[in-house]
DNA sequence: CGGAATCCCAGGCGATACTG
DNA sequence: CAGTATCGCCTGGGATTCCG
């Protein structure tokens, strides 16, 4: 797929205009912990608890609504079993699989970059 | 390229740790401003005035701190005209053009998903 | 024109405690 | 175990002003 920024342009010409929905799902998908549990969900399925300490450093509260505007926004499946203790997992949806093709490229590069870049 | 969560975890296995330099790098170029800068110049070098223009909602501040941290990082060059009135030139380098690479597909799918992932 | 400096505020975010 | 509730900090970021 060969891809430009006129082709974004015409599918979406207002990518750089304020309120534009690229925008909003953009600063989802994009956000400093957005990213992180996408990337940990790329592996599969995972608990809560194994987020958790998955995507170090962040808190409850962060991985709470991290978790729940993913879903809200069908990237993220949420599932729990009614047992005691309860048990609820998180999995990438179709959606969030497809989105996570186009940004595992990205990630791997600046994983591959990272190094040489900030210690400049 | 074939690309998986394994291949990040070789490159750079410390991309779930905190202060690891892949998510140093994420920071900056997955923030709202980065990805709508670096998109900005995709289409070629701008002026400050036509990036300030282009990128909608932007103040001068954020722009200003957003265009020195990618300059820091290698991704955007700074040409300065000494002339009167002055004239300030950005555009990608090679490593920014390599980046934006990997983010155009990205932003592409996120263009043409957004509506219908926000109107949920 | 292209910034730098200053002031100031909202809310993003972390820490802690609590609950079904 | 998987969250919610509450509090409070701190900083991202806007508005304004000034400078070379």
């Amino acid at each position: 797929m060969v891809v430009s920024l006129a082709q974004i342009r015409e599918t979406s010409g207002e990518v750089f205009m304020e309120g534009c929905p690229t925008r909003v799902v953009l600063d989802h998908i994009m956000s400093k912990w957005g990213v992180l549990v996408l990337l940990a969900l790329t592996d599969g399925t995972l608990r809560w608890g194994e987020l958790r300490r998955e995507v170090q450093g962040i808190s409850e509260k962060m991985l709470a609504s991290t978790l729940r505007t993913l879903e809200a926004d069908g990237l993220v499946a949420r599932t729990s079993y009614p047992e005691v203790p309860p048990r609820v997992e998180y999995a990438l949806t179709d959606l969030g699989r497809e989105l996570m093709d186009r940004m595992l490229p990205l990630v791997e590069w600046v994983a591959g970059h990272a190094d040489a870049i900030v210690e400049r």
